[in-house]
Formats: structure tokens, sequence, C-alpha cells
DNA sequence: TGACTATATCCGTTTATCCGGATATGTAGA
DNA sequence: TCTACATATCCGGATAAACGGATATAGTCA
């Protein structure tokens, strides 16, 4: 029970929602998520760290940086609720605004740079 | 999205939780959920605020109970979310306990009573 | 009206959370 | 080993929550 109070509170923070509404486009690392939240590297670095306690995401590591993605063997109930949210959050402003600075990050990078 | 966030901040303390399990089976006055639960009258009655505003109860008087039940006409993400968190919970010690005061609660009761 | 009961709100205290600059850790390459 | 960079953690201050006794509000009945 106090594990699925945690669950809920990882989800109540504006800039975690943020965070997994991204996600689904695929893993990103610290600095990724810097630049297109605005938001300086030790707030990111915190929230990402209570994510992961929280077992809602999984990190790898790739040389110098490393890389958060939507934990894929999540109990059911946490899928559940990450595909709810996924649907739901689309239609937000600021979402929409992340995913668009999102998708220019993604096209102007280079493979293996950050 | 500030809405979101408020819905998962009620969902992140063991208490509403609690309430929230106890809710499927029928409607509860704040003095029912006392004496099933164990607490305070200021701190029942604070935690069914808390779940009144973000629209996951609804209250209806009656003399001078005041009776709380689910939302009936939540927004589908949320009858979804009460959904999954009524079928997820029922294996917890706490709220089997919580149910079972309820069930002698019950049937000790009388119509017309509290 | 006045007494009684159920519930909501207030208040002061304690505890938890968030923030972001500063510092520590860890990795790659010279 | 030294440097540079990405990330994690620390720290102090600000803000928000939770707690529960005390008080206020509202309904019922005499």
């Amino acid at each position: 029970m106090k594990e699925t109070a945690q669950l809920f509170k990882a989800l109540s923070d504006e800039t975690r929602l943020r965070i997994l509404a991204l996600l689904p486009y695929g893993e990103l690392c610290v600095c990724d998520l810097m630049e297109i939240m605005g938001l300086p590297q030790s707030t990111v670095s915190r929230h990402l760290a209570t994510l992961r306690q929280s077992e809602l995401v999984e990190d790898r590591r790739q040389g110098v940086w490393i890389f958060y993605r939507l934990m894929e063997s999540s109990e059911s109930v946490y899928r559940e609720l990450l595909d709810i949210l996924s649907e739901n959050m689309g239609h937000m402003k600021q979402v929409q605004a992340d995913r668009e600075k999102l998708q220019a990050l993604l096209q102007r990078k280079k493979p293996d740079s950050c």
C-alpha cells in the first residue's frame, strides 16, 4: 500500500508528468531533457531519480550519457497507468510544446552525439 | 496538466487510498469511516475534502449525516483509474482488515442509524 | 429557542517536498 | 594522470501537507 501511494506521489508532479509524456518517443538523456524542458540539470536529475525509485523508468549508461526510458518490465498496473497517461496527456499544451521541441532536437542531432 | 498532477496527489496518501478501497461497497458517512479506520473526525473529514476537490468522490446530505460515494460521473480517465485501483488493492492487508470491519459494521447497523 | 449530534473548518506544529547552485562521482580521451 | 564533460547527490531555504485538538456550522428534535 505504501508502494502504491509512492507511485502516485511520483506521478503528482508536473515536471515528472512532462518527462513521462516525452519518453514514449524513445529514450532520452538528461541533457536532452534539460534542453527540451528548460530546467537546470540538478532539477531534471532529481525528478528522474524519483521516477526510477518508483520503477516507472529505467536507465542505461552509454559512455558519459545515461539514457532513460519507460520501464519495460513494469507490473501490469503500472503499464496500464502509463498507457492511460500517454493517451490523455497528448492534448495538453505543455506536452505538445515539449514534443515539438523533442522533434526539432531529434532532427538536429547526429547519431552518437548529445 | 495541473489538474492531472492534483489527481495523483490526491491518490498519493495511504489514508485516502483506504477510503477509496472502502467506497466501492456503498456510500459511507464520516462516522462510519472514523470507526472503521480508527482515525479522528477531523482527519477523516479533511481527507474526504481532498478527495471531493479532486472529483474522486461526491457527497449527499441525509439529515445530519453526509454520505460519501465514488463519483459516478467521473471522466473516463478517472473511472479507469478507480477501477484499476479497486482491483489491485484487494490483496493488501490493511484494505482487507478495513473491509472486514466494514462488513461487521454493516451487519450491526440498523437502517437509518449511524 | 435550546440542547444534541454530525460534519467542516481553523490553528499551530511537525513533517515532507521542491528548488537550484554547489559539490562529488564517474567516464572518455589526451 | 590530468582535463573535460555528463550526471548524481548535497545543502539550505522556501513552500506545501499532514496531523489532531479546538471551534464553528448545520441539521434534528423537544
